[in-house]
DNA sequence: GCAAATTAATGATTTATTCAAG
DNA sequence: CTTGAATAAATCATTAATTTGC
């Protein structure tokens, strides 16, 4: 027999394509109703769980935004390179960079309070590259689409308690801390158990300059 | 009445020491189960939930990280400044830094546990600017206490299925996919939903250069 | 004293980074 | 090398302290 369980979860071909089709339709940060609608889904194409869903998602949109920046990066590269070179090289991008659209009256107003006062700590962070602020390169939601169903349809409640959840809350949707046994309440002492260590990272004067250094590893 | 729900998790004076206790104690990133008894623990002396145990252990861990880092950081400045200026200047540290112990021979063996039990993945990340790579601030186990107290007591299950758990996996301890009507396998389709737009950030040269540098505002 | 205005803490979310299985 | 899993860092947002003018 199998003795070795594969720690993690194998994605079947049909999860894989439903998944990515859900993303392409907007879904970016599914809440917990979601996340267990979509896995009650999927369950029926191979065994899956709700955190595979949750590490899908989270794991995907990490890795699209990456590789776009990456594409806009060696891009923009290309183009000071061009500039630098006084060549006009008309399509010379290797890869088809989806044109950031300039935004053209993007309010990002600066952090202007509704007290009228200038914001301590100003949130919106330096202007990255050359990526216009409020690009969403996938938030398009393809309506014409019955893939991605209606994924909050069961319990049409009205006051809709999980809401505006998303992420890492579904994990508290159920609140397990009443599945224990009731004898555990007060339980007075409690033994101490290992941590992890971890130890201290990130410096005085942290110069990250990571992404998009062709890193040749 | 308080027509205010309160979004937000208000911890009593006595959870909060409880859980600074068992911070001190060594906990870092209890797993499921551990924060199923610590909820159940604390919800003795208020209302709360698994996740706000899980986020208080987070966000502690990260602040004493952030703080004992910043302190270095003076500490390392003030140094350089001292070593410039040619002063000796003996206590002119403004705070107690706590001194970093050089551990003349830490066997800093591999994060293993008192329960010798080796831990997933020690991370040894990039040395950071000067700090000791295994020098954990908080590590140190006082045996004496019995505040925190044995967290994994409960089922002692042979084969222990969550049992290198740590941190967001708790959430998955719960399979909760069976939770869900068995009607609802083969979903044909879902409506899409909308999903929270978050822009792109970060840059392709990213130098932040945030932390530790006295910001004059 | 107090209440509006600010600031500091800190709970909650999201994003980036890293590890390691396949 | 791809990608599931896990963790840390950054950020957002709300509450408590604290200040300030009256």
């Amino acid at each position: 027999m199998p003795q070795t369980p594969s720690t993690r979860w194998c994605p079947t071909p049909e999860q894989v394509m439903i998944l990515e089709e859900m993303y392409r339709s907007g879904v970016r940060t599914p809440n917990a109703a979601q996340i267990q609608q979509i896995t009650a889904h999927l369950s029926f194409y191979g065994k899956i769980e709700g955190k595979n869903v949750f590490y899908w998602f989270q794991n995907h949109k990490a890795r699209e935004r990456q590789k776009l920046r990456r594409r806009l990066c060696r891009h923009h590269q290309l183009l000071l390179l061009n500039n630098h070179h006084h060549q006009q090289a008309a399509g010379a991008a290797s890869e088809d960079v989806s044109p950031p659209p300039p935004s053209p009256t993007t309010p990002t107003a600066a952090p202007l309070t509704p007290h009228g006062l200038l914001l301590p700590h100003p949130h919106t962070t330096t202007t990255p590259c050359f990526i216009p602020q409020g690009y969403n390169f996938h938030e398009v939601t393809v309506p014409g689409l019955d893939l991605v169903g209606k994924l909050d349809s069961v319990e049409t409640l009205d006051e809709d308690p999980t809401a505006g959840m998303a992420a890492e809350e579904w994990m508290a949707t159920m609140d397990f801390s009443a599945s224990l046994p009731p004898c555990c309440r007060p339980l007075k002492t409690l033994d101490l158990f290992p941590t992890k260590s971890t130890g201290l990272k990130e410096d005085c004067s942290s110069s990250k300059s990571s992404s998009c250094s062709t890193s040749t590893n």
